[in-house]
RNA sequence: GGCCAGUUGGUGAAGCGGCUUAACACACUGCCCUUUCACGGCAGCACUCACGGGUCCGAAUCCCGUACUGGUCACCA
């Protein structure tokens, strides 16, 4: 009796060698410091901010160094596997911008020369190197079972000793060649574990591209690498899989650092070489008096599809994801108001070691500049084709009003410094509906006028101001000039600082005046320039509204 | 409980032993500009860097301890 009969016993049709998948899976041919790296989900439901968060700095690191960022699935657990996990996945990642280069691209799909790239797929690939490591001796089957295991966890929670499947408590290791071979030929149930060479008191260092240098004692768990249904746990598929597929850099959750010293050991017990890793801190949330990390569950705004509902662009999330990760991206972006991300060179270093809260606040303001430095007609163009999705009434009014809808858009927008209205596309409709005969005409009015101005006198102030003083063609000048005119003429302060100075002698101020008639023809307080307001409305459609104001 | 990490304002943070009377951005407040709003400008917002010790001529920055926060200790990833 050998490890080697034991291991065919085990993996009776694993007829390849570890050589076969070493040589099928080539090294890579890319230049010099071109960072290979993956995003590997669960296909447990959508893409959320933190993983969409993971995801995208990796694909930067990657496609800022000309080298590769890929998908690959990771369902060894088929029990939370969720029906359309993968194409959720593909479509959230993709619907955001971010390009996949190799990989899993759908549901059954994927392009590249390292796959299959889903882990279920790739079950003879595990299996091959666990059946190398158990004829090698590094690896054993385990018979115990989930009671006995609770049993050793019990013993040593009260003896206050090292908690795992190690040194004498890990029974199975001490079974011979013989009692192993009979357990298995009786229908025992097994898993594969590692049998660790490692010793607790020894330490170990690892470099951590964001953490910094990192120190743990050595793993010296004999932690599973096959599961009972032959699938392989989530370490042993991660130094397989990072392996084969040439991985330069692992971009993960922090969640991950503490199984650091199972995987460096795995990694040397494979004899491949160590990958460099970088661990994210989550993106936080404040709860209460704590914080706790981003959830999918809890938090609505946590889903991607959230800032697509409102209308928020892609492009501001990337930009409010890249402040949170490189602290000095922010300044970058201001003396570089022409660049895009794909501009600024990423770099681990500068990404802070502790989780940062989800700051809305900022998200949104950051969404704002992005919209108010858009085109007027990017910008006629991305909402016409958000409203398609979400809101087919402004959808239907953005094409049947483009140009006046484009010229409104327009307001201040073209100078240096735009007018920041909206945060998300969502906002526009409820500030821009007055634009629209339809919306208008069928809403229920509710003119609120200055204080100093009754309806009567707005009356007549709107037919003096249209019979005397409006003019369709007149320039912005020579409207505000006839403005100061109107409101000399019946007794209210062209000149704001001279009313302030001296209210007594005035009805009102040009304040009041145009005000008045921005309730006319908008029913609001607070508009957009008014002159354009009035151009785009144009003197019909004002006359209409007049009329409809005196009823 | 063991192991690991983090702790600068309401938020994100800069800072790496003297240039810091702690950048910058968001939020907030006030003023100015102004036909409203928005933009813009200015000012205010941490008497101090979790706390306690130590090293040093000098500490937010280095060391130790404490507290707190987070992660992790599965046949889940």
């Amino acid at each position: 009796m050998t490890n080697k009969d034991l291991a065919n016993l085990i993996f009776p049709n694993i007829d390849k060698s570890i050589d076969y998948y070493e040589n099928l899976y080539a090294e890579r041919d890319l230049k010099e410091g071109s960072i290979v790296s993956r995003f590997a989900p669960s296909p447990t439901g959508f893409v959320h901010m933190g993983s969409l968060f993971s995801a995208f700095l990796a694909s930067k690191v990657a496609h800022d160094t000309n080298g590769i960022f890929y998908i690959r699935i990771e369902d060894t657990d088929q029990e939370r596997k969720v029906e359309n996990g993968v194409e959720n996945i593909i479509r959230d990642l993709t619907n955001f911008g971010i390009d996949i280069d190799e990989g899993v691209v759908g549901e059954n799909e994927e392009i590249g020369k390292y796959g299959p790239y889903v882990q279920s797929k790739r079950r003879d690939i595990y299996q091959c190197y666990a059946k190398d490591l158990i004829e090698k001796g590094l690896a054993y089957p385990c018979f115990c079972s989930s009671a006995e295991l609770d049993e050793i966890r019990n013993i040593q929670e009260v003896n206050k000793e090292e908690i795992g499947y190690y040194g004498s408590f890990a029974k199975c290791r001490y079974l011979s060649l013989e009692e192993q071979i009979k357990k298995i030929e009786n229908g025992e149930k097994y898993v594969i574990r590692l049998k660790s060479p490692g010793d607790i008191s020894h330490r170990v260092k690892i470099k951590d591209l964001i953490k910094g240098e990192l120190e743990f004692p050595e793993n010296n768990l004999d932690i599973v690498i096959i599961k009972s249904d032959g699938l392989p746990t989530y370490h042993f598929a991660h130094a397989i899989d990072d392996h084969l597929m040439h991985t330069t850099h692992i971009v993960r959750g922090d969640e991950w650092v503490s199984s650091l010293p199972v995987h460096l050991q795995l990694f040397q017990v494979l004899n491949f070489k160590f990958p460099k890793y970088a661990h994210l801190s989550p993106i936080m949330v404040q709860d209460g008096n704590s914080k706790r990390k981003l959830s999918k569950r809890k938090d609505a705004y946590a889903a991607i599809s959230y800032y697509h509902e409102l209308g928020i662009p892609n492009e501001a999330v990337k930009l409010y994801l890249m402040t949170i990760a490189n602290s000095n991206f922010e300044a970058w972006y201001q003396s570089n108001p022409n660049g895009t991300i794909d501009d600024f060179k990423f770099d681990f270093k500068k990404v802070s070691s502790s989780g940062s809260l989800f700051d809305m606040d900022k998200l949104l303001n950051i969404s704002k500049n992005y919209i108010s430095y858009l085109s007027k007609e990017e910008l006629y163009e991305r909402v016409l084709q958000w409203a398609q999705k979400y809101d087919t009434e402004l959808y239907q009014l953005y094409i049947d009003h483009k140009e006046d809808t484009i010229a409104f858009l327009n307001i201040e927008r073209e100078r240096k410094k735009p007018r920041k209205d909206y945060a998300s596309f969502s906002e526009i409709k409820e500030n821009s509906w007055y634009m629209y005969d339809e919306l208008f005409d069928a809403k229920a009015k509710e003119y609120i006028l200055p204080e100093n101005i009754s309806k009567e006198d707005a009356i007549d102030i709107i037919d003096l101001y249209l019979s005397k003083y409006y003019s369709e063609n007149d320039s912005e000048d020579e409207w505000f000039a006839k403005m100061k005119e109107m409101c000399d003429s019946l007794g209210y302060a062209s000149n704001i600082k001279e009313y302030k100075e001296n209210k007594e002698q005035f009805k009102g101020s040009i304040v009041d005046i145009s005000n008045t008639i921005r309730v006319i023809f908008t029913t609001k307080m607070t508009t957009p320039n008014l002159y354009d307001i009035l151009k785009i409305l144009g003197a019909n459609r004002m006359k209409k509204r007049i009329d409809i104001f005196k009823r």
